[in-house]
DNA sequence: ATCAGTTTATGATATATATCACTTCATCGT
DNA sequence: ACGATGAAGTGATATATATCATAAACTGAT
């Protein structure tokens, strides 16, 4: 698992690292694992003690909490540099969600005192985390608004579209989740998510094969995603 | 609207400020201001650049986003020393959502340059900051999950409960808001929301005396709130 | 004190979504 | 290659919630 220290090319220093010097960079490395995950593997642990500041280099991951009735419950998918480690890793000893890899990932693990003792010596540094950190929670919040204010039809173009534009950035693509996932983002149940995207195949909106989806009417999906 | 500084007595101070010395604290009293608001007041309006770091020393408000068509989406109800500035004051420019007051309310206002220079200067402060922010955001991100996870009456239960054990410590309380804010934070109808309440009555849960609640069956309110 | 507008309230009905039952298809491990 | 398990798909029906209509109570402004 333990890979050579390679951090001054990092991308996410590009993001930004850029405030801290290659001095403390190096400093980091002491700690620093990558971790590769296949499809299925869980990354974090819901209740687990946090140790680990956890960043994802490459892949897609899903978060979710799971229920006390064992259903489970998507807070986002969420793509390299999105932190995986989301906010908690500064406020609480536990995970209060898991994150699960849907598709090969690897991620870049570094200990989370490491990162505290660092974010102390370097204002510029621990700006640049509030910053992004920031970023993923606002959109998270956003994203959340936005499944809520949409009917069945809207949710499911609406995840479509976040696939097409902000993932895969391609009229073709794999989902990476089943359709009982797609329902556990937007909080409707699994046959009511079929259905739906059965509508749209047969009004020739989307074409499906499997998991491929082509997204045949792109303005469509759009309108149906503003307006129900 | 400006007072003495007194930032040595804050409150805040006690919560995340004992990293700043007595100097930097001095050194943040030029650019603060206190700010008082009537119930109604905007405190923070959607769209506006972001030049200060705002938080709550008083009161009650509400987060809430208007859509493109002029509805309303309550993200939550805050009180003192949750930020009301949220995370996007480190991460955009201008405000995704704005803030209104529902009782009467009073802010502290500080140049938001100050403190990121601040926060640039002083690590333990920026930690203190990052801590409290990922505290009050992974708080908005679970109540949502929270509310999205129940129906009509558990949603109901669930709010009634909150204001109750987060807010005002008491079974006799005056909601602070109307029947349509209600239905704007739960994502249902105005009338549904007036229902269920008339339910709850009827089945001597509480007591209702125009805004003014009772809560009679405590216990009942936790089971609905937890199982529908 | 009055009017206008909003909030609370209730009922009848329409609509959206969930639930249940069942089939087919795909995938995985042995 | 096999059965076992879960995923995808579809229909019938039940249930929850939204919508529309209406009225009384309350609130603020003049």
């Amino acid at each position: 698992m333990n890979q050579e220290c390679s951090c001054d090319k990092c991308e996410l220093k590009e993001l930004f690292f850029h405030n801290v010097s290659s001095r403390e960079i190096m400093s980091l490395c002491g700690s620093r694992i990558e971790k590769n995950y296949e499809k299925g593997d869980y990354i974090i642990e819901q209740g687990k003690t946090i140790n680990e500041f956890i960043y994802l280099k490459s892949g897609l991951v899903k978060l979710f909490v799971t229920n006390t009735d064992g259903k489970e419950q998507i807070l986002s998918f969420a793509k390299p540099f999105d932190f995986v480690s989301l906010l908690s890793v500064f406020s609480q000893n536990t995970y209060s969600y898991s994150v699960m890899a849907i598709d090969e990932s690897t991620t870049c693990n570094i200990s989370i005192h490491e990162v505290k003792k660092l974010l102390q010596n370097n204002g510029a540094f621990a700006l640049g985390i509030l910053e992004k950190m920031s970023k993923v929670s606002d959109a998270v919040i956003h994203e959340s608004l936005q499944i809520r204010k949409r009917n069945l039809r809207g949710r499911i173009a609406y995840v479509l579209l976040h696939f097409r534009d902000d993932i895969y950035n391609t009229d073709y693509y794999e989902l990476p989740v089943s359709r009982k996932e797609i329902a556990e983002y937007i909080g409707m149940t699994t046959e009511n998510v079929i259905r739906a995207l059965t509508e749209f195949r047969k009004d020739g909106i989307i074409k499906i094969f499997g998991k491929a989806i082509e997204i045949i009417d792109y303005k469509k999906l759009v309108q149906i995603s503003e307006h129900g």
